[in-house]
DNA sequence: ATTCCCTCCTGTGTATGCGAATATCCCTCG
DNA sequence: CGAGGGATATTCGCATACACAGGAGGGAAT
């Protein structure tokens, strides 16, 4: 009976350990943007707003770092990890690659119940376009690509992908409604589901290549347009465009 | 004068952090099979071992489970990662196709020095491989592919691809002479210096897989072999063949 | 003899305390 | 008025202390 209160606090916030807890809300908040680039995470602070001691906001502060999240500055404590616009580039070009990798592999092995799965979700993206409803449309992209991840039937590069994936999350999320990108990326949707039809992994591995650099232009394009060319040495609260 | 019992520890221990050290020197002792998949890691035993408190052993192995290299049980603590033949074949595969689209990077971006050098290195193997010595060839395998990964241009790609390769060296480490594998290693590495000669990014890229699945078919068989197909759910010891 | 339960004990999870390193601020000197 | 230096204060890194969970072992009952 005491399970009822588990639900009610949220999700999965008791089960784990406090350390867990702590990392799971410093990573959503960095994701989300809450917490921008370059802020100061002191860990008093942090253990006074989650109720805890500093004991487990080290401990999750130490995870981050592993993950990529957050930098070390001496013994300056911890910033959130700040990207230079080089380092971001770095990071789209290497998604675009995984995921092509993803593509082609999840072409040749996804089983049919996979591939109609996966047609079925994209043909539901089309209401998402024309309503223009972002928020639904960038659930939708995260378990379409999700889905391809799963039907490479690799757990470990799906693991791999969805990781370089969520260090991207934060640049993905703001901004979605830049110019007809989510148009464009829905037609780029379509041109890859094409090729996966058609059992061309290949063609469907070049075909979301060019769909993840497509984001990554329209992202250099757009820090051109606001920093200039030679622009801040670090940027990290910046609106991105939709893959 | 203290200090001097800190340098008769070892070379750069001093530098940074004691959690970073002891995280190292675990890293190292995982890799090189000196802790063997499954077995128990006891904190105080840690501490004890190292010379410290409980504290930074505990933060070095919280960031030991973000790498993947160690897993937790409940309160019942953190046992050196157990791996599925299934996985490790997981992984195997992963490498391979991150290695391919490493090559593939690097034959179009790679400076002519980068080239030269890396001709330069990978001839500098055939005398190892008349030698056969299997320590050196293993020092210059690893130099090759880092040179591989740092000609992409991509700092996040190079470090991604590297951290895939490092939690695979566990497997690589041991029996590296089996059967004329490091001969057809090398053949191997011919083919694929053939392309980036060449500028062929994508045969090299092909070829480079094909180099990671050779590694990873012998490995099946070597299990096969020693286990029979429906072998123990979980293996770490054994020694895997060379790539 | 086997099984169930109780107790103890080992080991993890968290809190707190102390020393050290560094940033900050103010005072003094040029 | 600006710059440099020192004292203070803040915060990190590590050690120690305490609370609790889970298992091992023994004893008793069937």
């Amino acid at each position: 009976m005491a399970e009822i209160l588990k639900v009610a606090v949220g999700a999965e916030d008791d089960g784990g350990l406090l350390s867990d807890r702590i990392r799971n809300a410093l990573t959503d908040e960095i994701a989300s943007g809450a917490l921008v680039a370059g802020s100061a995470l002191e860990e008093q602070q942090l253990a006074d707003r989650f109720g805890a001691s500093r004991t487990p906001v080290r401990e999750a502060l130490r995870q981050l770092v592993v993950s990529g999240l957050v930098e070390v500055r001496g013994r300056r404590g911890v910033v959130v990890a700040r990207m230079t616009p080089e380092r971001i580039m770095d990071m789209f070009e290497t998604s675009a690659e995984v995921e092509a990798m993803c593509v082609r592999l999840a072409t040749f092995r996804m089983t049919p119940l996979e591939r109609s799965h996966l047609i079925e979700l994209h043909e539901s993206s089309l209401a998402m376009v024309e309503a223009n409803d972002v928020d639904a449309y960038d659930a939708f992209n995260r378990t379409f690509h999700e889905c391809i991840y799963s039907a490479t039937h690799n757990s470990f590069m799906a693991e791999q992908a969805q990781d370089v994936r969520a260090r991207l999350s934060a640049f993905r999320r703001t901004q979605l409604r830049q110019g007809d990108r989510i148009r464009k990326s829905r037609d780029e949707h379509d041109a890859i589901m094409q090729a996966i039809a058609e059992g061309d992994g290949d063609t469907g591995s070049r075909r979301m290549r060019a769909h993840m650099l497509n984001a990554a232009a329209a992202l250099r394009r757009y820090i051109d347009d606001r920093f200039g060319r030679d622009g801040p040495p670090s940027i990290g609260d910046g609106p991105l465009p939709h893959e």
